[in-house]
RNA sequence: GGUCCUGUGGCCGAGCGGCUAGGCAGAGCUCUGCAAAAGCUUGUACAGCGGUUCGAAUCCGCUCGGGACCUCCA
């Protein structure tokens, strides 16, 4: 069975064979958040992309290091000296010390990243903790000529840069049409060209983080954190860095420059960039006043919504578009994706009913490569979704004695729902509140009664009893065998 | 303005030269006291106009619509 695995790369924007630099160890890198406020949809979108990302390498047994951040240094909102920080921002506004900011928001963010089923990363190191090792790094880059002290601020030389590397790969653009561009700008005189980056701001007296350094008091620019914890936890080159396409340019444009300056060669052998969550059309963006927090999608609380949804459904809908497509956000959408879940769910706990034939014309086999090619063409998870509702089918008709199953069909069934559906989408069932011992039993009390009762043409009282349950969001269906039941979750 | 992406049936979304994913909703049938669930069947979609080709949703050109980035953003 082959299991090849071919990532887009947006550096060279063509699918590539994946092969890790050092086989069975694969680095990756995601850009985390910036803690200064609760995380919305938009950015969990791509959270859960590359932990579907991280679940597939685990799967085909890579060991992999899934580096994380939490940037925890406030960045500058302009790019103006007199910019004010986020997190310093938000520290003033609920009159806090910024590093209660940071403390409030990441707890908020690792329970949002949990609920919705990630796993944790290998490491997840914060930007405030790796100070060292970001002075160390604009000391080499000073030291290979690509950096110039101006006024106790170190700035990026893009123009010597140049000379060397090429700039703007990644993004595609060229200096001279972002020249064209750019506005003029005061507060740029610092800078001797206008696409220079700061690898360290001088700290304004009023401004709270700051951090002493060669160059005087200050804090690191923005760009630097992730080359200096990627080189750190994976060395000067690694397999994989992702993030949302938003941080294609300057972010990620930025450590490229920053990693070459640094060590001479580009960081990275795969770029990947997942794509936005829009709503009507738009992207998802705090700025826009659009964005969706977790918390409000679940409690139906936002105005756009009719109702919540669970954690595992939002997921299944996302697991049901490409991330390199933009996927839209919608009631409807968000519907059609609570009763596939429903469905798919249904099926993974009907298995354990099925009966195995003796011969089958059902070719499973062929079902789990088609999940591998799946997975392998670049990830595509709603590829994978189709195949798995052929799964669906497949154990619907078998439970209804409708399509004959071998042993071992019923076994390489089990093993793609979960593997891909449990393991690597990381969908998980649904509350197991509704499958605790005593309540099954109960029911089962239920059911006998309900049997007598039809038994005796009583379908008054039977019906009574299943709409009294109905009342309590306990739905009641009857089967061959006597009864099932489940919480209706309305 | 520059760079790039995108427009698929009622809705969401794959596919990216031939074999017309998948889900939700709808219709019919089977099952059923009714219903639900499930199974089966069903829907002649690819923005428009040209072109390339034996063949185009898929390639090229133009037109129209939507979006992203261009130093806040996952």
């Amino acid at each position: 069975m082959t299991k090849d695995l071919f990532i887009y790369n947006s550096l060279t924007r063509n699918k590539e064979l994946f092969q890790p630099i050092q086989s069975p160890h694969v680095g990756l890198y995601v850009c985390g958040p910036t803690v200064y406020s609760n995380v919305h949809l938009g950015n969990c979108r791509t959270f859960m992309f590359f932990d579907v990302v991280f679940r597939y390498l685990t799967h085909l047994g890579y060991k992999v290091r899934y580096v994380r951040n939490i940037t925890d240094v406030g960045h500058i909102t302009s790019q103006f000296d007199e910019g004010v920080d986020r997190i310093g921002e938000q520290a003033r506004l609920e009159q806090l010390e910024p590093m209660e900011i940071v403390q409030k928001y990441t707890d908020d963010f690792r329970s949002v990243m949990r609920v919705f089923n990630n796993h944790s990363p290998s490491i997840e190191p914060t930007a405030t903790g790796h100070m060292i090792e970001q002075m160390e790094m604009i000391k080499k880059i000073l030291d290979q000529g690509f950096a110039y002290e101006v006024n106790g601020s170190i700035y990026f030389d893009v123009q010597a840069y140049r000379k060397q590397y090429p700039y703007g790969e990644l993004s595609g653009r060229n200096v001279e049409e972002l020249y064209e561009n750019t506005r003029t700008l005061d507060g740029q005189d610092e800078k001797r060209f206008f696409a220079d980056f700061a690898l360290w701001k001088k700290a304004s007296p009023e401004h709270i983080m700051r951090w002493p350094s060669p160059w005087g008091e200050g804090f690191p620019g923005w760009h630097l954190e992730c080359s200096a914890m990627s080189t750190k936890y994976l060395g000067d080159q690694f397999d994989i860095h992702g993030g949302g396409m938003d941080l294609k340019f300057p972010h990620h444009e930025s450590e490229i420059a920053q990693n070459t300056a640094c060590c001479g060669k580009g960081p990275v052998r795969y770029w990947m960039h997942s794509n936005m969550l829009t709503v009507n059309g738009q992207k998802m963006s705090k700025s826009l006043g659009n964005s969706f927090l977790p918390h409000e999608l679940f409690a139906g609380s936002h105005p756009l919504l009719e109702k919540g949804y669970t954690p595992q459904v939002v997921r299944f809908f996302m697991m049901q578009a490409h991330y390199r497509s933009t996927l839209d956000f919608s009631n409807d959408a968000l519907n059609a994706a609570e009763r596939s879940y429903e469905r798919m769910m249904g099926a993974y706990s009907a298995l354990a009913d099925c009966k195995a034939s003796a011969s089958s014309t059902a070719d499973t086999a062929a079902l789990e490569q088609r999940c591998y090619a799946a997975m392998g063409d670049d990830f595509n998870t709603p590829v994978l979704v189709a195949e798995l509702f052929e799964a669906v089918r497949m154990i619907n008709g078998c439970k209804n004695g409708q399509l004959d199953l071998t042993a071992d069909n019923l076994l390489q069934l089990k093993r793609i729902m979960e593997v891909f559906l449990i393991e690597v989408l990381g969908v998980q069932p649904m509350e197991e509140a509704a499958s605790t011992e005593l309540p099954d039993l109960m029911m089962d009390a239920v059911f006998e009664v309900r049997k007598t009762l039809k038994e005796k043409k009583d379908y008054a009282t039977a019906d009574l009893l299943r709409d009294v349950f109905a009342k309590r969001n306990i739905g009641i269906k009857d089967t061959k065998e006597g009864g099932e039941w489940s919480y209706e979750k309305k």
